[in-house]
DNA sequence: GGTTTCCTGTAGCATTCGCTACAAACTTCT
DNA sequence: AGAAGTTTGTAGCGAATGCTACAGGAAACC
């Protein structure tokens, strides 16, 4: 197996393991026996523990990415944009990206150059795809519409993950009987 | 200086500490270098990381809950309230107090049972003070209006950590001119 | 065949982590 | 003063961190 393909191939293991378990737990030791290899070898294909995390994580965004281009359904009202989006996002095959957003953003907002950096550009990406996802004919109201509705997600993203699936059921209003 | 004295003035120095630095830097030798104590003597006091860092949040909770409760202004509808809290959390004295909340919200999603249990004290906290800060008559309409007040405050906060401020703009609609 | 380059395993470094054993102080009570 | 209990410092353990020096093996080129 020539390197780029071994690289890539690494990569894609490595996101899988920071996907199920975080980045505070993305040491090189962890993250090598979840590649197949050994840390020295992670440390051969990628300069440093720095470049590795942002290929995985530039990796990830891409693979969430494919995940959002492909849930493009019609566009719709807001209230049920937020409805549809939501139940999406709480899906077992979405929510590990979730709690990962959330890692992230606690990172940014301690300081983290990088993660605010990556953190912002995932951001305009989701906003972008809002957008996309409305059936509002002004392309003001469309865009202050967008913000609300990805605003209200990451309200209820943060509420789910201390445990208050009540309140977010509140704004999403499915009836729970 | 007796015990319970010298312990509560640890822990509130431990409290700045965390407050500035983070979960994330919130390791022994650091914490004690901040108290102006040792390692050793932090284990003295507590029995162990755990209760320290367990004495500390609550600690902060308290702080945070007393900052609340001198901020009651009067009732407002959702829009006036949104746009009254969302400048008050934004300022330089409460802040902080959000990163690590977002910290706190990202360990619990993560699976971190302590972080749950703590982080969903919080949000019940937080929507019931929201609660107080609404002017809505029924009381079914104002708990899904704290809701949702909840969930903007909580969704600007995740944007405006990875830099959207402009996004959150939209929302509370205040002209930057 | 020999040389040079690429790949990979072993072993280790220096630092930090939470935590502990041991023993000096210092207080307090008798 | 002497014994008992409370508070502290020193030193270190075993584990984990990111990273590196060194060398052996494989492969490719001449």
């Amino acid at each position: 197996m020539p390197l780029p393909d071994r690289r890539a191939d690494i990569l894609d293991r490595l996101a899988d393991h920071v996907l199920a378990e975080g980045l505070a737990a993305a040491s090189l030791r962890p993250l090598a026996r979840a590649a197949g290899t050994s840390d020295r070898m992670l440390l051969y294909y990628f300069p440093d523990k720095a470049a590795l995390m942002a290929a995985t994580l530039s990796h990830l965004a891409a693979r969430l990415q494919a995940i959002l281009a492909a849930a493009t359904a019609a566009p719709q009202p807001l209230e049920v944009a937020r409805a549809e989006i939501w139940a999406a996002v709480q899906a077992p095959a979405i929510w590990p990206y979730m709690r990962l957003w959330l890692e992230i953003v606690a990172r940014a907002a301690q300081g983290d150059a990088f993660c605010a950096e990556v953190g912002g550009g995932i951001a305009r990406g989701y906003l972008e795809w809002c957008e996309t996802r409305l059936a509002v004919a002004d392309p003001t109201a469309r865009q202050a519409q967008a913000a609300a509705l990805l605003i209200s997600i990451e309200g209820m993203l943060v509420l789910r993950s201390v445990g208050l699936d009540d309140a977010c059921a509140l704004l999403v209003g499915q009836p729970q009987a």
